[in-house]
RNA sequence: GGUCCCAUCGUCUAGCGGCCUAGGACGUGGCCCUCUCAAGGCUAAAACACGGGUUCGAUUCCCGUUGGGACCGCCA
């Protein structure tokens, strides 16, 4: 049963891989991993007016990024004119295809005065007989749909869909310069590939019965269909550009992580139970249409913010370090060709994963630990950097400086020993040195701060907000 | 306009006739923890679109209404 299994994710280069399409190429990855299928990468390239290599660059980074990857292609159908001619030719001969004279602006005049009309537009087939060639026309091939009768699509996801098969028309299956036309073409490369399951979005599901006639006429059996529910913006129509952030490759800057992104997308439209987080091989091992919906969903940035927070949490330190080091370089905290110390980075990065939902985030929080001078918040220094604090302050710089072991335990030991002597409470002490350590009111634990922030830069931190307080700094910022 | 699809909290969803006082998650409010911010824990508000059937019993099955969406190209 599961032998055999053969899926495509078919992707026209006229953009980047977007967020419905990568879901498309994500439900096909998953079915075939979970069968132990064929995953194929098709470019479906025949509009060559929009298509573009750097477009198809882009679909593969995209897919790469994911972590989605195929076993057979990328084919280009540009490719493959030969296979879809002879084909043509074959239909032909069998009567089952025919030319059609009419020219594309006869057919746009025909088309706007139908939906005038009120009328539903379709080809009146008046070429359907025409035996010789008409002189001065260059025709078009169209194929023979028939009249009578019913196209059911029995569809995995929806059941059987009926369609009339008065209501199909007689579509064009080669275009008048010689190029063959989509829903031609994937057909031909579905019957030529041995698709098994054509899994897809949900604008195709009305498509289908005219491929299906197609399959009909090429004497090919019938492959297994999935419409998957479309994204929708908050607006609740189809999800586009001006809903934001549609690219994939867009979350990628924006510091997301391409597992979170993944997990994000497989649960719009699909479940398990209660489980939001999953692991790659919990998705490959549960997945099944039987959980995925038919109703459109609307894509919520906020969850995957939180999913994206979840993986950054869930990282190894070391591993994080490793990600966020572009994003260091980005913000300017790390210049190009200068290495860090990766072990001290990932105790660094270790006290900000559960303050971070995306890498970007986290680069711009690790600011504080790699540069040399921090820059004082307004608010944050006029409130906690004082005559009141000078003294404590001063104290603790003392202190600190005879500290032969730096580390969180005796840092703190210090702290609380500070505190107990002036009955004051640790909140007194902490937030004035953590403006003083990190320009503002909010980071983790000051213990760990200064540790990670070494004895060195602590002591020459302390020294610069006395000298604040004292009006006796010279004011550079960093 | 025609064809087709869809319909549970604001959002993603569980539910496949009685287990439902409709569960979980995001977001939102409150409380706890606490050196700040997070994280974490507890908690609150929040939904079966409407009308008919079928049935002893409908969120669940059927029909209709309403509302949304997709497609109707010599685009894919």
């Amino acid at each position: 049963m599961a032998e055999g299994v053969r899926v495509r994710f078919a992707p026209s280069p006229t953009g980047f891989l977007h967020i419905g399409g990568a879901r498309t190429a994500l439900f096909n990855w998953l079915y075939a991993r979970n069968l132990g299928g064929t995953f194929i990468l098709r470019i479906e390239d025949t509009d060559r007016t929009r298509s573009t290599d750097e477009y198809i660059d882009a679909i593969i980074e995209g897919m790469k990024w994911l972590a989605l990857n195929w076993d057979e292609g990328p084919y280009r159908q540009t490719d493959r004119f030969d296979v879809y001619r002879s084909y043509v030719s074959k239909l032909i001969e069998e009567g089952k295809a025919y030319y059609c004279y009419c020219s594309p602006e006869e057919l746009e005049v025909r088309r706007q005065e139908a939906l005038a009309q009120g009328r539903t537009p379709k080809y009146d087939g008046r070429c359907k007989n025409i035996k010789e060639p008409v002189p001065g026309r260059v025709p078009a091939v169209r194929f023979r749909m028939p009249q009578e009768g019913y196209t059911v699509v029995d569809d995995m996801i929806r059941g059987k869909v009926e369609f009339e098969n008065s209501q199909l028309d007689d579509l064009i299956i080669l275009r008048s310069d010689g190029t063959p036309t989509y829903n031609f073409t994937v057909v031909v490369d579905d019957v030529d590939m041995k698709i098994t399951h054509v899994i897809r979005g949900d604008d195709h599901l009305n498509n289908t019965p005219k491929q299906m006639q197609l399959y009909s006429a090429f004497g090919y059996p019938m492959p297994k269909f999935a419409h998957l529910p479309m994204i929708l913006g908050a607006d609740k129509t189809r999800l586009s550009k001006r809903h934001g952030a549609t690219s994939v490759m867009a979350y990628h800057e924006m510091g997301y992580l391409p597992d979170a992104l993944v997990n994000y997308l497989v649960r719009l439209g699909w479940s398990y139970g209660d489980q939001e987080v999953f692991t790659r091989e919990e998705l490959v091992e549960y997945f099944s249409f039987e959980n995925v919906g038919k109703a459109a969903a609307v894509f919520n940035p906020e969850k995957l913010l939180w999913l994206n927070q979840q993986y950054i949490m869930s990282l190894s330190p070391e591993s994080l370090s490793e990600l966020v080091l572009p994003f260091l370089r980005k913000e300017n905290l790390v210049s190009e060709g200068q290495s860090l110390d990766m072990v001290w980075l990932s105790g660094a990065v270790r006290t900000l994963q559960e303050r971070s939902k995306t890498l970007v985030e986290l680069a711009k929080l690790l600011r504080y630990y790699i540069v040399e001078y921090v820059g004082y918040d307004e608010k944050a220094k006029n409130k906690f950097l004082n005559e009141k604090s000078l003294g404590l302050l001063s104290e603790l710089k003392e202190k600190l400086g005879d500290l032969t072991d730096f580390s969180h335990a005796s840092i703190e030991g210090l702290f609380r020993s500070i505190v107990e002597k002036h009955g004051i409470k640790l909140g007194n002490l902490a937030q004035p040195v953590r403006v003083a350590m990190t320009g503002g009111t909010e980071s983790p634990g000051i213990f760990e701060v200064l540790e990670i922030m070494g004895k060195e830069k602590t002591i020459k931190r302390l020294q610069r907000a006395i000298e604040t307080i004292e009006g006796t700094n010279s004011g550079r910022e960093s």
